[in-house]
DNA sequence: AAGGCGTGGCT
DNA sequence: TAGCCAAGCCT
């Protein structure tokens, strides 16, 4: 006797893939670096932009840089304090930091192309597991497991019937990931977009609208009635009051100033002497703050 | 492996 | 309002 309540068969598997695929064909967002003319870089330059930041604040970011630095070879030629300037506040700027160590590496290594092998884009600075099966699958049409956010949503709900994922990702989930690939690669990076996209749009964190899925007769959450997610609310981000906060001015100060600032500029924009040195040299630390002599400060040159 | 790391919009 | 959330990476 076989058990039709619980895991999906690989046959129900592979019938997520039309449905899924045909609403993205339908329903796909026209992002810049979907288009043909965006290249590896534009790809990866995307991916890098869009870690941890929503697509709306970083188109207008994605379409200055892109015309400033149309190759890896154009940016690793600039200092890095220029990559910093120009990522604005698109937040987490040890991206462009990494983002421009990646271009010189690139640049050196691999004469200037984006590589596509799967290995080498992992060892670029920035470039964590997620981002370079992206970069592979997006920009090469490789066929790779591509689980961001979204696509962990995605199939916790439709495969896993609950709300959301574990807090960090699991070998189950990759696991499942991999079962999920479409054989095919042309297929499998189409998925791989498909299934993203339909996390950002209608499988969202909140207000998730199960009547524009493709796929809600056969997921598993809606089908169980929708469970309110079980066990600890995931570990919220405090913002206030945070080092994090204090870098963040620290780094606006010395974006906007043409010319290296003294300390007493950057004195101003906090009141507590301790975190602010504590701050400041955590900047110098990561290579986003230069030190000069006189007590002068500036992005790294 | 848990926590640090920006920023802003939305509920 | 005060969280929650957004195509993660690194140590």
């Amino acid at each position: 006797m076989t058990d039709t309540t619980t895991e999906p068969s690989p046959a129900d598997a592979a019938s997520l893939h039309a449905p899924v695929i045909a609403w993205f064909d339908e329903h796909a967002r026209d992002l810049p670096w979907r288009r043909p003319e965006a290249g590896a870089w534009g790809v990866m330059v995307s991916e890098f932009m869009l870690q941890q930041t929503p697509v709306s604040r970083v188109l207008p970011v994605y379409e200055q840089w892109l015309a400033r630095w149309p190759r890896p070879a154009d940016l690793a030629a600039e200092a890095p304090g220029e990559a910093v300037r120009a990522w604005g506040r698109l937040g987490y700027p040890r991206r462009a930091l990494r983002l421009h160590g990646a271009a010189q590496a690139i640049t050196e290594r691999h004469s200037g192309d984006v590589p596509s092998d799967h290995g080498q884009l992992l060892a670029l600075p920035g470039i964590g597991e997620y981002t370079a099966a992206a970069v592979a699958s997006f920009a090469y049409g490789q066929r790779h497991a591509v689980l961001d956010t979204n696509v962990r949503r995605v199939f916790a709900r439709a495969a896993g019937g609950v709300q959301y994922p574990p807090t960090a990702t699991t070998a189950a989930e990759r696991k499942l990931a991999r079962a999920l690939l479409p054989d095919d690669e042309e297929t499998a990076s189409r998925w791989a977009a498909a299934s993203m996209e339909l996390g950002a749009l209608v499988c969202t964190a909140r207000g998730e609208d199960c009547t524009r899925c493709p796929i809600a007769a056969q997921c598993a959450w809606r089908l169980a009635g929708k469970p309110a997610h079980e066990g600890p609310a995931r570990r919220g981000q405090t913002y206030a009051g945070t080092d994090r906060q204090v870098r963040g001015k620290l780094l606006a100060v010395l974006r906007d100033a043409r010319t290296p600032v003294p300390q007493s500029a950057l004195d101003a924009v906090w009141n507590d002497p301790v975190q602010r040195a504590r701050a400041l040299d955590g900047l110098v630390a990561d290579g986003l703050v230069e030190p000069l002599a006189d007590g002068l400060y500036r992005l790294p040159g």
